[in-house]
DNA sequence: ATGTATGCAAAACATTTGCACCTGG
DNA sequence: CCAGGTGCAAATGTTTTGCATACAT
């Protein structure tokens, strides 16, 4: 079923090819880091190297099929790009991701970069904070 | 001047420090990497390490006295904090950076993360575009 | 068959750290 | 004088790459 998206992409159906987004498939909102996919599959008892999940991850943001993202941490994490754009919410503590999207800010937005002289391309909105679990609400920074 | 900036940081005023800060100051809106810094005070003739910036950079970071942003790329770049906080819409092509705020957006945010249950930290918003440059215009991606 | 993909190991980066020496208060 | 700061070089962690082998079409 995901071997026409892969197609679609202009790149063969290979076994790795398919475990990544398996992977990512399954992980839903989660980010994930190639290492945390790596670790996923090896514990699946899949071969793979880091290499291949490092190169098939470029490709598929390259066709879009997934999404880059550099929240702080100085190491990028890919969600499948599911169509429509959204924003994150993300707690400091447990690393809890939560997506929306807000019409109002996507307006102003727009606004915004005509008023600035600029076309929009992209744009990346990251709020963080604590969630509403209790330890986090406390807990140290 | 800026030597009471470092000392309410807790810190000594040295050489390395006030030269940094220089050029953090120098560079207004721009935003810098590690790299940048060195490469700029090396050129200004000065004597210091790459390590010394990075470990600088962090501690002026903890001392809230300088932004460290995780753009695009991979790398970390830096900027004064002047106080007022402020998003980011930068060239995709030339990579100039404007500074903007905006109440509308500031005020959704708050109420998203509410609906949300988490308490806001903070947040970074930055929009991607091109700047009304011609050659960025039309310029290649 | 043949152009791609993969694995491995090595390289390339950005950033951090251990340690001996230097310096500001 | 002495805690703290700095330079250097080596270590780290993430991501990329060269090359020989393996695979999809």
């Amino acid at each position: 079923m995901e071997d026409v998206e892969i197609r679609k992409a202009g790149l063969k159906v290979t076994v790795p090819r398919l475990k990544i987004l398996e992977v990512l498939e399954k992980c839903g909102d989660q980010h994930v880091s190639a290492e945390d996919v790596y670790k996923i599959l090896i514990q699946q008892g899949e071969e793979i190297s880091l290499a291949t999940i490092y190169r098939v991850l470029t490709q598929f943001e390259t066709a879009q099929l997934v999404i880059r993202h550099n929240f702080e941490g100085g190491f990028a994490v890919f969600e499948l790009n599911r169509g429509e754009h959204h924003d994150h919410i993300l707690c400091v503590v447990c690393g809890k991701v939560v997506e929306f999207t807000d019409d109002v800010i996507e307006q102003r937005q727009l606004e915004i970069a005509k008023e600035m002289g600029f076309e929009i391309e992209d744009h990346s909105l990251v709020i963080y904070g604590r969630c509403n679990n209790p330890e986090c609400k406390m807990g140290k920074a």
